[in-house]
DNA sequence: ATGCACCCTGTAGCAACTACAGGGTCAAGG
DNA sequence: CCTTGACCCTGTAGTTGCTACAGGGTGCAT
């Protein structure tokens, strides 16, 4: 278990399944540390860079935006601090999905609604083109 | 029953519950055609205009893209031709919108399960932090 | 030495708006 | 008549989270 050569971007990349280009913005928007160079001005990243980055991954794979994460961060450098401002924040971000799934249910209803009602003739008397049109409205 | 007198773009936006910027914005991605204009330059918009604003701001509220509206308005303008596309447009929709409900309904399962383990002790041991991080790696 | 895969910076684009800045217009009140 | 304030105009830049170039340089194998 020798300690692990420095990684390319590409590595880091196919370690974390995220494009090149995501690694440089995240660098850009100092979410990610920038790294150091080599002779040839390549970036090396090491295990920190990976950990890191994973965590970001994860982060937005459950839909926490950028800041959020920035501020989880913050938080997770800090261990002696509190947890409590951390399960603030997944909380918040609960509720938010819970409203979004909300809206989508209600939406997916209707949408249903409308298909379910189509015989498919022509458009004149086409019934998601009328459930879309003004209340009351035709013409 | 007069023929109501031309709205400004203000009183447009109050009656569709849309704000002017938008309003102006669509006009310029051709969603709503450009309208008169009084001798001060004002735009001045009839009953016809309402109407299309409605339709698409129906259009967005059931979650349907810009483009998609603007084939949708296209077809309702040409009545005469089938609904059969315009059902293509609105199932596509809806399954999209159930894939989106499926993502967003395990995300809730995730977020519920990493936050009913938080105890609120500190951040060296919680178990949303844990979650983000790396499998296997705490440190 | 020459190809090829990879890396660099910087900029522009996507969706669907929103938010100014820096002006012009219009009706009412003093 | 003049001012005040609410409204309107155009044009540009910002938002979120990337993605896609363009126009170069690097590193390794053949």
């Amino acid at each position: 278990m020798a300690h692990a050569p420095p990684m390319t971007i590409g590595d880091l990349a196919a370690a974390t399944n995220t494009r090149v280009e995501t690694i440089r913005w995240y660098e850009k928007v100092k979410l990610l540390p920038a790294p150091e160079r080599s002779a040839g001005n390549y970036r090396l990243y090491g295990p920190e860079h990976l950990r890191r980055l994973s965590f970001i991954r994860r982060g937005r794979d459950l839909g926490f935006t950028v800041d959020q994460i920035r501020e989880l961060l913050a938080m997770a450098d800090d261990r002696d601090r509190s947890c409590a401002e951390v399960d603030t924040i997944a909380r918040a971000h609960l509720a938010q999905v819970e409203r979004k799934l909300a809206d989508l249910t209600r939406l997916a209803h209707e949408l249903r609604d409308v298909i379910g009602q189509c015989g498919c003739g022509s458009v004149a008397d086409c019934r998601i083109i009328e459930a879309l049109s003004p209340h009351g409205d035709p013409s």
